[in-house]
DNA sequence: CACCAAACTAGACATCGTGTCTATAAATGA
DNA sequence: TCATTTATAGACACGATGTCTAGTTTGGTG
């Protein structure tokens, strides 16, 4: 039943969750799906993702609606596959960052530098998946690696005085919403301060907290 | 071309944005929308809020299809209504909380206790509007409604040293962003922490910081 | 270059949800 | 009781989705 001569030939191709890319693509494979995430993502700057049908894709992309679904069951799927791609090169980084100590500032959490600076070099694709119009999708998966990773970062170290009794789950929600919530408002407003300058800030309100006179 | 009958006759007991409710509304009227408030936020509990139809909430609440129409205009109509209740004895609550400025502490933010306490009082709605489950239509109201808050609240102080550099909107977005994700977090818990502990930690947060060893 | 397998495509199809409208029955409040 | 307001079933047009088929085009390989 579920054995179409179509996806089965595209299966193929079938992004095996963690797997790099399949050895050699057909380039009208890679084409089409590229067409298809740019088309997606222009979009998404000019409308609010929930709006935009398969239809108006294809449309933008030139690419048959019939295509679309040999390589994508559904819009959803569309966006998570272009998101995977950001998301793979930022977790290569974040270990790239972890894997010298010796930057290692003990005080700190470090996963933020990285990410600024990776959305500013993909800034149209961050844009586009993460800021306000790209809806809910991007958003909770990009949350739910922020959370694994603050968690991760977070148990590592220890904790000072009262702080001990907060519980750790609500450490890595209050610092990954903090986080997110910045994160987007600085690539709507265009990511116009730069990333190194815009962490320093994130650290300083998250180390030293927010001083009213 | 938009007069139609019914849509007029209802008319009388639209709710004019911010007027308290029509002096006297028809049993039936009540009733229906009595039914579907609750009947949307009781689905909203077992499933995601998107996959819900305008069907299934009148199945729920036992209401004709029409009927649902000549009440609210579609799915998030009737959600935002349902929020506008909650918003506004909030607003309400908050305006008390302020109007007494002898227990105002200056270093602090107000509005988060309010907002648990709150929250704790009508915690079926607000699981049901605010939780995970909800999607976007009320977090995206209840972020405005604190970012607005928020804004005033850190206006109205000063802050010290180098945080006077950092853009006054960064630390708006800031705050609300680790607010929400933490009450998000503590609803969809089922807030098993009381209030004041919640909010004590909070506090703690956002005015010591994150102090890792 | 010629060929075959793989990818593209238009278009048909069934299905579902939406929002509008009409005509009728039922409930309400005066 | 009675005029008015609601509730309701059901029909309708519409648009989007996902599947499928049959025919065309394309790219990689021998």
């Amino acid at each position: 039943m579920l054995d179409n001569k179509q996806n089965v030939t595209m299966k193929k191709y079938a992004e095996a969750k963690h797997k790099p890319a399949p050895p050699t693509m057909d380039r009208r494979v890679t084409r089409t799906r590229q067409l298809l995430h740019a088309a997606l993502n222009a979009l998404i700057l000019k409308q609010s993702y929930e709006t935009i049908s398969v239809e108006d894709i294809c449309q933008a992309a030139n690419v048959g609606r019939s295509t679309f679904y040999t390589h994508f069951s559904n819009k959803d799927d569309l966006k998570r596959s272009g998101l995977n791609t950001l998301q793979n090169q930022l977790l290569d980084r974040q270990r790239l960052a972890l894997s010298h100590p010796h930057e290692h500032r003990q005080k700190t959490l470090s996963f933020s530098l990285v990410m600024f600076e990776h959305a500013r070099d993909h800034l149209d694709h961050y844009r586009a998946q993460v800021g306000n119009h790209g809806g809910t999708v991007a958003l909770t998966a990009i949350r739910d690696m922020l959370t694994k990773l603050v968690r991760k970062e977070i148990s590592a170290k220890g904790l000072i005085g009262a702080q001990k009794e907060i519980p750790r789950e609500f450490l890595v929600q209050f610092v990954v919403g903090a986080f997110n919530s910045v994160l987007v408002w600085w690539l709507d407003g265009g990511a116009k301060i730069p990333p190194e300058q815009i962490d320093a800030m994130f650290q300083d309100l998250i180390a030293q907290g927010l001083r009213l006179t």
